[in-house]
RNA sequence: GGCCCCGUCGUCUAGCGGUUUAGGACGCCAGGUUCUCAUCCUGGAGAUCACGGGUUCGAAUCCCGUCGGGGUCACCA
C-alpha cells in the first residue's frame, strides 16, 4: 500500500505555495497508486508557533480541493496527527536509542555550544559538536537527576558512507563526517524535525517520502535513524524547489508565498494546481492544460526533473484566463458574488455580463475594473467629452426611440446616427463608450447598454451633455 | 567555506547517440478579424544546448574537469 504525506507546520500564516505544491504531488502520486495521502501536523517547535495557522493551512488545502484521507480533521487509525501530542511516543523511542547506544543525553550549555562552533569555525572545520557529553554518560545522567536540563542527541558514527537512491536524483552518498550529532528531543520535551518525521513515517507506514530538495542534507540523519531502530527505509523523491526569479528559494519578501492569496486574488485553485503541475514535471504529450483526473493518470516521479524552476506569475495568469475561459458561466457567477459579496451585486446584472468579459479577465479580482459600470454610474472619464455634447444628445434623442431594446437594435440606431453626422465609428463609439463607461477600455458597448437598460443609459448620456 | 543538488530561448519545458537548420508554451514584436479591449488566426525575434576536454563514424544527449546558480550546515521546520 502506497502511502504518502505532507508535514506543514503551523509557523506561518499559512500553508507556502511550495508546500501546496509538495502537497498536489503527493496527493496525485496517492491517489494514482490507489493509495492514502496523509496531512501531519508538526507542531514541535513552540517559540514559532503561530496561533490558527494550522486551522489555515488546513482550509486552504480543502480550498485547494487537496482532500487528506488521514489528517487531525478526518481522523485515521495511525492518530494522533499532530505532533505534539504524541511526545510521549518520541520520548519512548529515543530512549530506545539511547539503550542502544545510538543516542546520548547531552547538558551542554547554548553558551558552550556556541563556543564550540565558533572555534571550529576559525579553525576552519565543519562545525560540530564535540561529543563532550558522551564520554561521561554517568556523571550526565546524575546531574539530570538533579534536574538539569538536558537533551539526547544522536550519536553519529565516524568516517561512514550513507548512500540513498532518490527516485528523482539518482544515488546520493554523504560521508557522516559531515553530519552533527543532531539533537533528537529538545529540553523542553519536544522531539526535533528530525526525530519526529522518522518516528511518524514508520509508524504511520509512509512508504515514499516526497518532499523539497532543502531536506536532501538531512536525509542521512533520517536513514542513520531508521538504521539505528532497524526499520525499513522508505523511498524518497525530492522535488525541486520553486524559486523567486533571481533564482533564490521562493521566499515572501519576493513574491507573495501564501497559498490563500492565490486564490484571494480571484485565481482559481484548479488553475493553480495545474500550473505547479508543471513546475519540474511535464506532460508527456507536452500538454499544458489537464485537470486532476489527467495529472493522475500521467504523472510519474521519474518524469520530474532535479531543476528548480522559477515561479512565474504571468504564465500562472495566462492560464488562469485559459480556466476562466472554459467555466461554465453559472460557475463563474458564483465566483465573482463570492469575490464581491461586500458590493451585494445584483445577480442578474453579473449573469448578463458573464458572457461579456468571460474572455477579457485572467482573474476574478478584475472584474470589477471592467465591468464596475454595470453597476454604478462613472465618477470620471478617460476622456474630455465636452465638445462630444451634441453628438450625445442626438444619440440620446435616437436612442429614446428605439422600441425594442436589444443589441442589434441598439447598434443599428447608433450607427445611424454616425452616419448622418459624417463620423467615423471609430470615433463615434468611443465617444459613448466613455460616456456609457467612463473608460476607453469596456466590454462591448453594444450588449453593456442593453444590460444597462434604455433609460439608464439615456440618462449618462444626458448626465454628460448637462455637466 | 565544507558537503549536496542542478545547468536547453527572458521564463516553464520537449529532447534520453543519428528523424534536429534544437520543437512547444508563456511573455514580447508585427499583421489580420473587430466600434475599444480581449478572444481568435498568421508570422517574427529569441538557445553557439554554461564552458573546456574526452569517448564515438556521429553528442544537447555518455565520461571528466572548470565555471555558474541553488540548497544545507540550529534545542527551525
Amino acid at each position: 500500500m502506497i502511502r504518502t504525506r505532507i508535514a506543514p507546520s503551523p509557523t506561518g500564516e499559512d500553508i507556502h505555495i511550495g508546500n501546496l505544491y509538495t502537497a498536489y504531488i503527493n496527493w496525485a502520486y496517492a491517489k494514482k497508486m490507489g493509495g492514502k495521502f496523509i496531512v501531519r501536523i508538526e507542531d514541535t517547535d513552540r517559540t514559532r508557533l503561530v496561533e490558527g495557522a494550522e486551522q489555515k493551512i488546513l482550509s486552504t488545502l480543502n480550498a485547494y480541493g487537496i482532500k487528506p484521507d488521514e489528517s487531525v480533521e478526518v481522523g485515521g487509525e495511525f492518530g494522533p496527527y499532530r505532533q505534539s501530542e504524541r511526545l510521549s511516543l518520541y520520548k519512548e523511542y529515543a530512549e530506545e536509542l539511547v539503550s542502544k547506544n545510538k543516542a546520548y543525553y547531552c547538558i551542554c550549555s547554548r553558551e558552550r555550544l556556541t563556543e564550540v562552533r565558533e572555534e571550529m569555525k576559525a579553525q576552519k572545520i565543519v562545525p560540530k559538536y564535540d561529543k563532550y557529553c558522551l564520554g561521561r554518560q554517568d556523571e550526565v545522567k546524575r546531574k539530570i537527576g538533579a534536574g538539569a536540563e538536558c537533551v539526547v542527541r544522536l550519536n553519529v558514527p565516524a568516517n561512514q558512507e550513507v548512500v540513498f537512491n532518490d527516485l528523482i536524483r539518482g544515488e546520493i552518498k554523504i560521508n557522516t563526517n559531515n553530519l552533527d550529532d543532531q539533537v533528537l528531543l529538545k529540553s523542553d520535551g519536544y522531539p526535533t524535525y528530525h526525530m519526529a518525521v522518522v518516528v511518524d513515517d514508520y509508524l504511520m507506514k509512509i512508504s515514499h517520502v516526497i518532499r523539497a530538495e532543502e531536506w536532501i542534507s538531512s536525509t542521512p540523519k533520517h536513514i542513520l535513524l531508521y538504521q539505528a531502530f532497524g526499520w525499513e527505509l522508505p523511498i524518497f523523491a525530492h522535488l525541486p524547489i520553486l524559486r523567486n526569479p533571481d533564482k533564490s528559494k521562493l521566499s515572501k519578501r519576493k513574491n507573495p508565498v501564501w497559498a490563500s492569496w492565490y486564490l484571494e486574488q480571484g485565481f482559481l485553485p484548479n488553475a493553480v494546481l495545474n500550473y505547479l503541475a508543471l513546475m519540474g514535471w511535464s506532460h508527456p504529450e507536452e500538454k499544458e492544460l489537464f485537470d486532476h483526473e489527467e495529472f493522475i493518470k500521467e504523472f510519474t516521479l521519474e518524469r520530474v526533473r532535479a531543476v528548480g524552476p522559477i515561479f512565474d506569475i504571468k504564465k500562472l495568469e495566462w492560464m488562469n484566463g485559459q480556466y476562466i475561459m472554459k467555466m461554465d458561466d453559472s460557475n463563474l457567477k458564483a465566483q465573482i458574488l463570492e469575490m464581491y459579496q461586500d458590493k451585494k451585486l445584483d445577480e442578474v446584472i453579473v449573469e448578463k455580463s458573464v458572457p461579456l468579459i468571460k474572455e477579457r479577465i485572467k482573474k476574478v479580482n478584475q472584474y470589477w475594473d471592467i465591468a464596475g459600470f454595470l453597476f454604478e454610474r462613472p465618477e470620471s472619464f478617460e476622456k474630455d467629452l465636452s465638445d462630444q455634447k451634441d453628438i450625445l444628445t442626438s444619440v440620446a434623442e435616437t436612442l429614446k426611440t428605439v422600441e425594442s431594446w436589444t443589441t442589434e437594435n441598439i447598434g443599428e440606431a447608433m450607427q445611424e446616427v454616425a452616419q448622418e453626422k459624417d463620423i467615423p465609428f471609430g470615433k463615434f463609439f468611443m465617444t459613448i463608450r466613455i460616456a456609457i463607461s467612463g473608460k476607453k477600455i469596456s466590454p462591448p458597448l453594444n450588449d453593456s447598454m442593453e444590460i444597462l437598460g434604455k433609460e439608464e443609459c439615456v440618462e449618462r448620456l444626458m448626465k454628460v451633455v448637462n455637466s
